[in-house]
DNA sequence: CGATCGTTTGACGGTGCTCAATCACCGTGG
DNA sequence: CCACGGTGATTGAGCACCGTCAAACGATCG
């Protein structure tokens, strides 16, 4: 992870012909740049343009409550956001990654409904809010990707209702891994090898549970040969199973531990439009 | 608001009249009526101009996984936007009113990630993607005002993340109640008297509850006095004494029932880093 | 190498999920 | 008008699951 800003510097398909509408590409175009980092794209010289900002592992970006200044980009490093209560619990809402927005949820109410820290040492683009605003008008493409960007945001949120939703900790820690690991796919990273990037409490705050849950559904899945974990190290052994461990909606196992319990019918790719089932109204 | 289908024809859009650029005032302006409706405000009878749609209740405006064609803001009508499972089960994500929009989770990956449903009858906005970008790129008020709405979107879904974070039922409910109270405030309607658009399951899905606990849940409550239910119609008593209910993080009354168990420490601000948590959900 | 934190495993108790029956409320049709 | 099914809400009983507390184990970093 530290030696992710190494390549801060490499990758120039320069030119910013990102930008086709009115940008007339002067020397750099930071719009670019974020433009691509959006996108999931690969840096750009140019990016140095931009204020970077570096945040220590530990500390926090964000505070829930405090005025919005500024938006971030997440240029390397992984983040999680919070939601603390006054006693000092703290939900873990999601983890996000380089590409992701933070703080984006301000835009509303003007302070922050949420709190960032980062899992490890990061370093962000900060878009003062006024400057989000002239960058927008400047670059359709940007506002575009900015408005998507958000969007999947929701998306993601989402995943996570849906994550925390299921009854049972295996099925939990299961759906959670899943995601994790579709999120590695779109990052072009492995989708088999995951290195998780926060402790068992943050995953156990995210998902509901307590952190020995995490432990012993780690267990579980391990025991039915899905996984094979060390410490933080987690290799996806039977991403089929895994998958369909994820989508039991009732409780789990019918019979031994993590046998594959709810034999999901045989995975029919979900229509794209219209699924007929029946719970789609509701008088 | 069965009377605004009617209008449902006109919206004859032809030439750009839409935008009307920064609403100097002529007659009216579409944007202008949809930035009034985004912002809370009342409608204009110029809002007809644009597409309006009739939604019966208990019908699927949008569904999950289909591809998106249109975004829409509610008018009038309460929705839950669910996520389906394969095998039926569905998940409420949220519920959604008046000036709040409905598929917006889909700009990214051009599909819905997730369903509406009608909870009564109701009347939408259609925004054609096409269109919403002319829009946007019209009026900067406009654009400003759907981006904080979806900002709020986020915000939302935060909070709906703290409601199911909490152990112990009663907590979750609490906290359901006064967010809807909330809302219901911030519409300028009544935050004691909250009719219920929603069933008992609709509202146990979206805390991650059974519905039979929610009953219970309910009974406690009133037991408690800090409400008074009659089917869909709840009182709030004591708003104080529920929010404080509602902040519970453990485990609920160390006492009798509902007795105002955990007294909530004085709210002071909470620090930046490393928070230990305790915290844990369990459906 | 020792202190601190994170992870794992165990035992116990409680909460809420399951299953099931009852009641209240409606719109329908006899 | 009342009987009839259908849906939603409430209440009860039993037990599995997970949260809590506690202790051992392991990792990491100074």
């Amino acid at each position: 992870m530290t030696e992710a800003y190494a390549h801060t510097l490499t990758h120039g398909h320069e030119e910013g012909s990102w930008f086709v509408e009115r940008e007339e590409g002067g020397a750099w175009s930071a719009q670019g740049a974020l433009l691509r980092l959006l996108h999931g794209g690969n840096l750009l010289p140019g990016l140095h343009a931009l204020p970077l900002q570096h945040v220590p592992r530990g500390t926090a970006l964000l505070h829930e409550g405090a005025a919005a200044r500024c938006v971030y980009v997440i240029q390397a490093g992984d983040f999680k956001t919070v939601k603390t209560a006054e006693d000092g619990y703290e939900l873990v809402l999601d983890f996000a990654g380089r590409g992701d927005l933070l703080g984006f949820d301000a835009l509303a109410s003007g302070h922050h409904a949420s709190g960032a820290v980062a899992l490890e040492d990061a370093a962000v683009h900060a878009l003062p809010l006024h400057e989000l605003e002239a960058l927008r008008h400047a670059s359709r493409a940007f506002d575009s990707a900015l408005l998507a960007t958000v969007s999947r945001q929701l998306e993601r949120m989402g995943d996570a209702a849906w994550a925390m939703s299921a009854v049972g900790a295996d099925v939990r820690v299961a759906r959670f891994l899943v995601q994790l690991s579709t999120r590695m796919l779109e990052r072009g990273q492995s989708a088999r090898l995951l290195r998780l990037r926060m402790g068992r409490r943050d995953i156990a705050s995210h998902l509901g549970l307590a952190h020995e849950s995490i432990s012993r559904s780690f267990g579980s899945l391990v025991e039915g040969g899905l996984l094979r974990v060390d410490n933080r190290d987690v290799e996806i052994l039977d991403l089929a199973r895994l998958q369909r461990h994820a989508r039991c909606t009732r409780g789990l196992a019918d019979e031994g531990p993590v046998r594959t319990s709810c034999d999901a019918p045989p995975l029919q790719a979900a229509a794209l439009v219209h699924r007929p089932l029946g719970a789609a109204v509701q008088v």
